[in-house]
DNA sequence: TGGCAGGAATG
DNA sequence: CATTCC
DNA sequence: GCCA
């Protein structure tokens, strides 16, 4: 059972261990801390002798704990691992915009399980399905069924299209207000959003056929109801609430029948049905128009509701599909609801935020043909813009889904920006009022409302974050965005007609502008969501800790006991004890694809996100990677020399080095000051690079220093790997370079030049250990003070993360200084170990 | 409940 | 911005 | 996820 080290010589991310100099296991001091200057002191002796107890204790019992440390690691691994691939199942979700309620559904199923171990549900339910597609998905009658949800789609496009267009022939021959009429249009967007989440549990239980079926009818019904009733009142019902509860049913049915048929092709299946809806929303329009100009709007209405019968051809080929439930249906959904996902902050803010975008959005997109013909446009023009805006969001649509799985495809980014910018759009509407500019404005806002509308649930899909909850969040999401649409057009109905050709550009200005705020708000706080990175962050600790810990864990409580092993973990512990392993790494033998991700980021310049994109693309050997991978420029050379760079030279061959580089640099300038850092000058036996640190007495000539020692190095340099980098006063160096000498291997090599007043603190950065640096920094913010390797500050003031004062350096001439200034006793580099 | 080191380059 | 590295 |  060798361990696997996950961490090989990389750094992964923060593991180590507690970062805390004082109080660990209490001993003497109280962990009163702060205040008491003192007591630091008393801090700095614990802690050493903790280190050496840990280090003779680590060759004693190691067994039984480095198996746990081993299954901890792993989990943090599989921790991660579960996330990717919830999120791929999300980017699935994505794609069906809001008949998204469907996937939804499909999911809870997936993620019921009893109690809250949640993560891997989204791996497990990926094996469930591959091992289904084994037989007649993605071929076959499968492409029936896609070509017919597409036309299912298509007739769902016709919904809002041609209500906006008849909106205005409505008004004149009801001779109702106008507020009245589009209260029928705000019901019918609003239910056609709001019965999804209703209807994605029916769905489920009669399959879409049915419910496509019944939709059908319900939508011919409704029409025949409109064209037979002159009620406003009924309209209400039958072109309002029933008729969006019909589309409702068309715009779930749909997806559901497709992803019963397709697993490989599932993510192009789906976008090629959001195409039918915007191919939909652009035929209807002139279709409407022309209708209504031949048979007026009534009759219009029925030989549209003639022609929605054709939902019902389409629901007979819809047969249920190789990937229905079967696995699915066991398990019922679990009773509890929201509650918890209220919880998250964010999301509330995120859910405003949402209404306020849609309550902006819907209305330019209704109001359209209104605006159009209260400038003089003719009505068929008019519906010509329409048409114009579905084009435009067909266009755009299936690129956004497209790009949407691409990793450098910022999401919440380009949520943000096209928000704003259809707010802006829709402002500069105002001054629109040629039917050219109109055309233009349609182009636009179809396309950017296209960007933007579907991304609001994958970004809510961030902002959840846990997996059991999205299905929920993502009803929320859904359901205020019918909320928001049922609102703005009632509000903006309440405007009378005549006020409402005027005002409407006002109107949606404001509403547009008080959004964008509100879109970036969400995104502030969406864009610090990095994941869970904090879960991993201890789950890391726990394991160095265990690691460290000088017996064999016997209990429970021992090992709760550990400073960093929590209840949660210690559980997980103590099952490893009893049974040898842990079910969830039983589970899924993710075996394979862990190592892969270990052998894939030992490259220099491959994380883990790199790592776990390309396994999950196939990518799983650095042959793999030489041929199908893209490369960065740092990471070809790091495939290059992959060997050479994982291994650590010994110390001996690092002083080699030092001597070699010392002597070049002497030759630039005699009075240089060159130290050799980092592990080296820690006095360990073996270095996995060597870290100079090289600086010039006079204070000013280490300006422009650094490329004259590369230049110098000359091919002892054999690659550059960030050639340089330039903050204030400091140049840093990152580099591969080899000896000339027989069987020399490629090492590793940081050069850093720093200005004088600087090099107390940069020595301390540079001479390390990584987690000593980290607990000293730590050890700096709560004495209100902030260390980095330019200076020590003071007068620090933080909130909330971060710093609103910088404060102001201190006086830091020598390594001591900066331990005297933080209360502590100097420590010589090969006590910096930890 | 906030916080977990801090800073920089790269894509 | 995210990722990676020191 | 853990800790102060
Ligand atoms: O996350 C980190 C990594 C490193 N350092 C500092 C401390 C470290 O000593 C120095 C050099 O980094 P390096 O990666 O070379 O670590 P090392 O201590 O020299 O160990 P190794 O033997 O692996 O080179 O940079 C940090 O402050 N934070
Ligand atoms: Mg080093």
């Amino acid at each position: 059972m060798k361990l696997l080290t996950p961490s090989t010589s990389k750094q992964v991310e923060p593991a180590f261990l507690p970062p805390d100099f004082n109080a660990s296991s209490g001993e003497g001091s109280l962990s009163l801390s702060e205040s008491d200057n003192d007591i630091p002191e008393k801090k700095w002796k614990i802690s050493p002798e903790k280190w050496i107890c840990a280090k003779s204790s680590k060759v004693k019992h190691s067994n039984l704990n480095s198996i746990i440390t081993e299954k901890l690691e792993l989990l943090i691994l599989l921790q991660r691992m579960s996330k990717d691939s919830m999120t791929e199942e999300n980017n699935d979700c994505i794609k069906n915009l809001e008949l998204e309620t469907k996937q939804v559904s499909t999911d809870t199923k997936c993620v019921y399980c009893d109690d809250e171990e949640h993560g891997e549900h989204g791996s497990k339910k990926n094996t469930k399905c591959i091992n289904l597609s084994e037989d007649s998905t993605d071929s076959g009658y499968a492409w029936v069924i896609l070509v017919s949800a597409f036309f299912l789609e298509v007739l769902t496009g016709c919904s809002l299209t041609s209500f906006g267009i008849m909106m205005v022939d409505i008004i004149d021959s009801t001779e109702q207000r106008a507020s009245n009429i589009a209260f029928i249009g705000a019901l019918l967007s609003s239910f056609l959003g709001l019965s999804g989440v209703l209807l994605g549990p029916i769905v489920h239980r009669f399959g879409c056929r049915v419910v496509v079926f019944s939709g059908s009818l319900i939508l011919a019904l409704c029409c025949l109801t409109t064209f037979l009733v002159r009620n406003v009142i009924v309209y209400y019902f039958s072109m309002g609430i029933v008729s969006g509860v019909g589309y409702s049913c068309y715009q779930l049915g749909a997806p559901v029948a497709v992803s019963h048929w397709f697993q490989k092709k599932k993510a192009f299946s789906l976008s090629v049905i959001m195409t039918g809806i915007s191919v939909g929303s652009m035929l209807w329009g002139p279709i409407t128009r022309l209708l209504i100009n031949k048979y007026s709007w009534r009759g219009a209405v029925l030989i549209i509701g003639g022609l929605q019968l054709h939902g019902c051809l389409i629901a007979a080929i819809l047969k249920p599909g190789p990937l229905l439930s079967k696995s699915l249906l066991e398990k019922k959904r679990s009773s509890r609801f929201n509650k918890e996902i209220l919880k998250n902050k964010r999301f509330i803010i995120y859910c405003f935020s949402n209404f306020t975008l849609l309550y902006g959005h819907v209305v330019p997109f209704m109001m359209l043909p209104i605006k159009a013909e209260s400038n003089g446009i003719s009505k068929m023009n008019a519906a010509v813009l329409v048409a114009i805006m579905g084009a435009c969001s067909t266009t755009v649509r299936p690129l956004v889904g497209y790009l949407g799985d691409k990793a450098w495809f910022d999401k919440n980014f380009v949520f943000g920006i096209f928000s704003i910018l259809g707010g802006i759009l829709t402002s500069a509407s105002f001054y629109m009022r040629t039917y050219n500019l109109l055309i233009i404005y349609a182009c636009l806002f179809g396309m950017i409302s296209a960007t933007y509308i579907p991304l609001t649930l994958s970004v809510a899909v961030e902002i959840v974050k846990k997996p059991e909850f999205i299905a929920n969040g993502l009803a929320i999401i859904l359901t205020v965005h019918g909320l928001a649409t049922l609102v703005s057009i009632t509000a903006f109905g309440t405007l009378d007609y005549v006020q409402l050709k005027n005002n409407c550009e006002k109107d949606t200005v404001f509403q547009h502008f008080t959004q964008s705020v509100h879109i970036q708000n969400a995104l502030a706080t969406t864009y610090e969501s990095t994941g869970d990175r904090w879960r991993t962050f201890s789950y890391r600790k726990a394991a160095a800790a265990v690691k460290r810990y000088p017996r064999p864990i016997t209990s429970f409580e021992e090992a709760l006991a550990i400073p960093g092993v929590g209840e949660r973990v210690a559980n997980k512990i103590w099952e490893i004890v009893e049974t040898g392993g842990l079910r969830k790494l039983e589970e899924l033998s993710n075996q394979e694809d862990i190592k892969a991700i270990s052998t894939l980021s030992g490259i220099w310049g491959v994380g883990q996100t790199t790592a776990r994109q390309w396994v999950s693309q196939g990518i799983k050997t650095l042959e793999d990677v030489r041929n199908k991978a893209k490369l960065t420029r740092p990471q070809q050379i790091g495939l290059k020399h992959y060997d050479d760079l994982l291994e650590r030279m010994p110390r001996e061959e690092a002083g080699r080095i030092d001597d070699f580089v010392r002597e070049k640099c002497l030759g630039i300038d005699a009075d240089l000051v060159i130290l050799c850092c980092g592990s080296y000058r820690r006095g360990k036996e073996t270095c996995g690079d060597v870290d100079f640190l090289i600086t010039h007495p006079d204070g000013k000539s280490h300006h422009d220093l650094l490329p004259k020692i590369i230049k110098r190095l000359g091919s002892f340099l054999t690659d550059h790997l960030v050639s340089l980098q330039q903050k204030g006063g400091q140049s840093k160096y990152l580099g591969v370079c080899k000896l000339d000498e027989e069987g020399a291997k490629h090492r590793r090599i940081d050069i850093i030049t720093v200005p004088r007043d600087e090099y107390a603190c940069a020595i301390m950065y540079f001479t390390g250990s990584a987690h000593f640096n980290r607990s000293m920094r730590h050890l700096a913010g709560k004495m209100g003070m902030s260390l980095s390797e330019h200076s020590l500050n003071k007068g620090v003031v933080r909130k909330r993360g971060e710093k609103l004062n910088p404060g102001v350096p201190l006086p830091t001439p020598t390594e001591e200084s900066v331990f005297k200034h933080l209360g502590l006793k100097y420590l010589p580099p090969n006590e910096r170990d930890h």
